[in-house]
DNA sequence: TATGAATGAGCTTTCATTCAT
DNA sequence: TATGAATGAAAGCTCATTCAT
């Protein structure tokens, strides 16, 4: 259990329309058992029974429980990466899914407000998942490394858009934008944990109000501060 | 007769010095035991044998593996919960065992940057021990608890603390309290865990500055924002 | 009408030409994984997958692995009997298929030699098949059965010669024919065994020639022994 | 299975004299288990129960199947290779341990037929056995390795006497020492094979001495050749 | 016929917990 | 008390065989 979640080389592929409904649904199945047990409780045979199926057939397309807990955190790093756009890089043409098209934001704090809005929705979606991957990222190197990875492309973004905001003159200067970054969006990701995971009691626009507002100030900006023109920062 | 054995109805708690000590053994060797491998996969046996003793004799002194857990974390709660004090309510008196005597703060930046120097100090010792209980609070209702407990102790105080400072007028009165205090709280945990347990690389005192700089910032003070006066606000 | 199928009451006989061809495949199969991993570790998967056919259809031609297995072993056990007739027997017209006309032998030594040689370039061919096969044999009466049938073909052929040597008077008369048999069958057999699956290095003349005059030898007759008349004999 | 039947390093050696009794009877057990199904078919639960304990029990001295396997197998190989000494090295003084002091043999005959006795008793003890080690040696490298030790042992006794017969000149020159020991001792081993596994019919004196008789006269040398004196041999 | 998905008996192995000494 | 042997519930995984299409 401590090296890898991928594939073992058997072709468990379903080749049939069957087989691939069938392999969705342990997928499903998966994910609910996995949030419900973490992942060292989660049984196999659990999985297949929600699945509405024999244990057997989990191995007709996973050799292991690894395998198909890394399809299921795989599934959900990718949706919560694209659905949480900083708002530094977010531009009018790269919203969400299904997000219907708005006014560019023109502050810093409408921007963060709008990042910072889609990525607690975004968690209180996958809180329970989330914590499990945590844990089991613990005990698996693939998925700490995912995990890592998840984390500095946010934080990537958040750096640079600090560093941009202190080459405008807007954002305090004093501060490592690599550190600022880090510890800001440790601030937005532990908040949702607190309160969706630990069942905190919060409410969603005072929450995200909170946060943003907390956010630009500790950069040294206020709620008014405008967003810098891209085409000179870059 | 030195060893006066105070006799209690639970026959596992050990009566003389002798099983006190073996008894101590016990409950450190958990801890490494549980702080390696995690508490489901840490087995008796390791913990028996590291303390010196046949697994049988693990026994004698806890019913099951989560009773010795369950004193593993509380002891380390206890630890966390002593050696961090909110700037806001430490006093001259009330600093922690072995710390020299310091001069009282006079700026919240002081106050801020002593409280988080000995927050992430703690953490530092305890990242990987908190990363398990956290983990196992999700499955067990009692830790859970403590583990609410323990928040809610941190965020009582700076709760208190920033509305302090709003009626004070130093701090942004357009903040929630409670929810300022949980965000910032969850800022320097978050950033422990990530510095301690997913290996970020960062620097102490830079780390300390950053996060205490942008704790005033974002309540709308500045580094010279100078404590008011307790006698007013209590 | 190319397709003349005879039907049986057994729904498994292939009744076309190409379920005959696809039953064939699978048999080639079988015996290369039999090979391979022994009659336990054979999967239906591997065989199938190896005569290009899905698995299902293994299930088309045979009930069970078994049955399969009795199958190659019967062409084996069939292959290894004509492929050595005993000197004693043979004659100008019962020589193996793909075998050139050879001059009749005259000497005792002579004939050995070539049943020798038959009998250890087919070992060859069959070593590891004949190891499986008697390891299987050991746990199934069916195959236990087939096994003792065949040796005691080779050793009555052997029996009878001896016998018939000893009634020439050019063998010793103080060996009790079958016993004899038996013992000198085993020796070429078991060396057999000892060269083609334990790997000891042999080369073939040397291995036939030293083999030969043992034999010849220990019955008490010597390389220049010529073969009776078996007009008399018989 | 393919590789070792050694200990894995956790240390089950018993320490108390009823886990040694424990630890005796399941070996005792997993022979019976292992010579009535072979290895592939014994199971863990039914050696356990035949030992008279719960199947947990066996993994408190056996970590593997193959591990209880391994030390059966050592077991017998050492009987086995006690039992049998080889005429030409035998000596008065290296008797097995309960036969009577007998007169040194005078003839090579009678040294064979000591010999052949010896190695057809140990046979018969332990066939099914031997039966199921070969098997099991086709698929585990270590038990393979052991297989063809012992019988190079043998084998290289035999050879140095033939080598030593046709250096007195008694023995046949024309015959490649090596060769011979090998197909001699074949002889032997698979005539115990066919009577003891496969139930051939055979009577314990006659067998002895036809297999003694073919012995010696096809080394080219008769039941009456005497013993060359080792001193001027050695 | 051919396919490949579905099934579940059957096995190994782990390890918390109990118990005899 | 301390020891370490004994126990058996629980789980993972394999793969021969059945079955629906």
């Amino acid at each position: 259990m401590t090296s890898s979640a991928t594939s073992t080389g058997d072709d468990r592929t379903p080749l049939t329309p069957r087989g691939r409904r069938t392999r969705a649904k342990l997928v499903d199945a998966a994910r609910t058992v996995f949030e419900r047990d973490g992942f060292g409780d989660a049984r196999i045979m659990d999985i297949a029974r929600l699945a509405g199926m024999s244990y057997g057939s989990f191995y007709t397309y996973f050799a292991t429980k690894e395998e198909v807990f890394g399809e299921v955190a795989r599934a959900m790093q990718h949706e919560m990466l694209s659905a949480s756009a900083d708002p530094a890089t977010s531009s009018p043409t790269d919203g969400g899914d299904a997000e219907p098209p708005a006014a560019p934001p023109v502050s810093v704090y409408d921007a963060v407000v709008r990042a910072n809005r889609r990525y607690l929705v975004s968690y209180q979606r996958h809180a329970r998942l989330m914590a499990v991957i945590e844990q089991a990222a613990l005990r698996n190197d693939e998925l700490f490394r995912i995990r890592r990875e998840v984390r500095e492309a946010f934080v990537d973004r958040s750096t640079a858009a600090i560093a941009r905001w202190q080459a405008a003159g807007i954002a305090d200067p004093a501060l490592d934008p690599g550190y600022a970054a880090s510890a800001l969006g440790s601030m937005v990701d532990r908040f949702g944990y607190v309160w969706f995971v630990l069942d905190g009691s919060f409410e969603m626009d005072k929450a995200v109000d909170t946060l943003s507002r907390l956010w630009v100030q500790a950069l040294g900006m206020t709620t008014e501060t405008r967003l810098p023109d891209r085409r000179v920062a870059g």
